[in-house]
DNA sequence: TCGCAGGTGGTCG
DNA sequence: CGACCACCTGCG
């Protein structure tokens, strides 16, 4: 018998926004509409059971976490899933701002940020650059269950966390080839290194909760530059200031705001000074709109 | 065959 | 600095 936990009156929580909108890649949605993935040492499964069935996401619903205990669920994924933060309040707030942004909140109305690891955060983003998603989430996996510590197993499929940067300082280039990460290995193993060298990743994530340029201390590691670091800056080390700005970002800025597609520095102006102190959400929602409408948006 | 994908690092002018 | 350009890999 499997455990299970059911959380009553959640709201502006959507499984798809939350699991699709760029920031994770070990979720995956299941036949039956749930999500299962593995985070934080272990493996759970979520669906929403909606209590009125045309208003999914809208209204509040109920969430079922699978494989989980109430302990487990109230000490790790109710701060994973950023439950208590008043997503309402935010969307209301950046709404206000301008028409596109306020389309953008409506369209990813389910958006969470997740509280994710740091150390896996690092791993997941230095294989995401220059990479295409189906092979970012293999490259994942494969180093997961290759080197990964074991997390459990759920409906019969065993799954596994990502190497500790113990494990992966270790390695070299040669072990790490059937994991497929091309010229992302080297980096991946020099970051593991510094990172150890730093005092571990517990040490890192102290240092960056409270740093006045978190994506500037993140561009010490190797293969690490300025969309990888803030990406991890927001999504692993909850730097909700930050706004990551990759090729889609820089496609929405453009059509929304009327930004030059290489001015970078303009872009992150603009973020600051229109959506600050909710630049992180801001650049989330408009990534999810951006993304699911095709680049037509 | 060749371009491309949630970029980065190195090298020029 | 800003503008190139190579880079593992697998897919269309």
């Amino acid at each position: 018998m499997v455990e299970k936990y059911k959380v009553e009156q959640i709201k502006d929580f959507h499984l798809e926004h939350i699991f699709d909108c760029g920031q994770c890649f070990r979720w995956n949605r299941q036949e039956d509409g749930s999500y299962t993935g593995v985070a934080m040492g272990r493996v759970v499964n979520f669906r929403l059971e909606p209590l009125e069935p045309e208003s999914e996401g809208k209204r509040e619903a109920a969430l079922i976490a699978e494989n989980c205990t109430e302990p487990e669920f109230e000490e790790i994924w109710r701060p994973y899933l950023d439950l208590d933060r008043d997503y309402g309040q935010i969307k209301i707030s950046l709404s206000e701002k301008d028409g596109a942004m306020a389309k953008a909140c409506a369209f990813g109305n389910g958006i969470r940020i997740l509280k994710q690891d740091l150390w896996e955060t690092i791993v997941s983003f230095i294989i995401s650059q220059n990479n295409n998603i189906p092979r970012i989430k293999g490259c994942i996996e494969s180093l997961a269950a290759e080197f990964g510590r074991y997390a459990g197993t759920f409906r019969g499929k065993d799954y596994y966390s990502l190497p500790a940067p113990e494990v992966l300082a270790g390695l070299t280039r040669e072990e790490l080839a059937p994991c497929r990460l091309g010229y992302r290995a080297p980096y991946l193993i020099q970051t593991a290194r510094q990172v150890m060298e730093m005092g571990g990743a517990d040490e890192l994530a102290c240092q960056l909760a409270g740093a006045e340029d978190p994506a500037g201390k993140l561009m010490e590691l190797s293969g690490i530059g300025p969309k990888v670091a803030a990406c991890i800056a927001l999504f692993g080390a909850g730097r909700h200031d930050t706004f990551p700005i990759d090729v889609w970002m820089r496609r929405v800025m453009h059509k929304m705001y009327n930004i030059d597609e290489k001015d970078f520095a303009g872009m992150e102006r603009y973020a600051k000074e229109h959506f600050a102190p909710y630049g992180g959400f801001a650049q989330q929602y408009l990534f999810y709109y951006m993304r699911e409408l095709g680049g037509k948006g």
